[in-house]
DNA sequence: ACTTCTTTGAGACTCAATCTCAATAGAGGG
DNA sequence: CCCTCTATTGAGATTGAGTCTCAAAGAAGT
């Protein structure tokens, strides 16, 4: 795997070292696709024998966030969510009330909108936050 | 003003009672069209002799906000920002990463696309949360 | 006025996230 | 390979927004 490439030209590029750690923590963000919050990456690591602190995953994420590695996801409920960012392509979320599934959106024409709207009003924009919360029609959904 | 009677309504509705220091939170509230915390909305009561507790000011705006005549806003820097919403039409927002400064917007095209959107993935919308964050071309911006 | 039930306030508590600082360990030079 | 110079780590303390507790105060109906 390229991780470790990848890993040690921002750790260079930010004048960090590369430590057995912060490889641990990256290659636990890698490892799926979740939304998960700090405290599940500091857990699936102790679960596989990976003593990492609390206080150095959270360091190693806000770096990878910094570098675009990882995306930092707020849902308004209080704890950051990240999802690995490594070649996945831009979206957005809907968050179902009921069953807390997260599923993924992109529409092209919205981001072109909102980059019209906010020149309008004098702005350059640098990121956004779109989010839907609704209810899911799934079956196993236990509001239906 | 009419607001004493719209803060009955909903107490009423709510089977909760009218209370001085409810009214003095709404009151606070209604006084401007900031974007003010909850912090901020306790000390400007303080600052004119209006004695209500912070657990107080925190309850109030639940309700407020539960019955809708309050907008909570969630920009990411961890705590929530409040606005009347009496008579407000809907709108989101762009915030400046230099001076902080919130800009309100409105496009009736993005509204219906994330609709069909939601609708395409399965989902009925509650609500949504779209803010764009960025720069802004004031003279007055320490970025400039 | 009496009774009942809700609300209030002061401060304790929660919980995610950050900070502290002594001990540990990269990384380059000799 | 060792040494020195710093950066990093970990355990636990701390922060800060927000919530909870519970005794005292206060609505609202009779």
């Amino acid at each position: 795997m390229h991780n470790t490439d990848k890993l040690k030209r921002i750790l260079h590029k930010e004048n960090l070292r590369y430590t057995q750690q912060r490889q641990e923590v990256w290659d636990e963000i890698c490892s799926t696709n979740e939304h998960r919050d700090a405290e599940d990456i500091y857990n699936s690591l102790r679960k596989r024998q990976t003593n990492v602190s609390r206080a150095t995953v959270y360091r190693t994420i806000d770096v990878l966030v910094k570098n675009n590695l990882v995306r930092r996801l707020d849902l308004g409920d209080g704890r950051s969510r990240f999802e690995n960012k490594m070649g996945i392509a831009h979206h957005d979320h809907i968050v179902c009330l009921d069953c807390r599934k997260i599923v993924e959106f992109m529409n092209e024409e919205i981001e072109e909108i909102q980059e019209q709207v906010a020149k309008e009003m004098g702005f350059e924009i640098v990121r956004h936050v779109h989010q839907l919360f609704g209810h899911c029609l799934d079956e196993k959904c236990p509001n239906k």
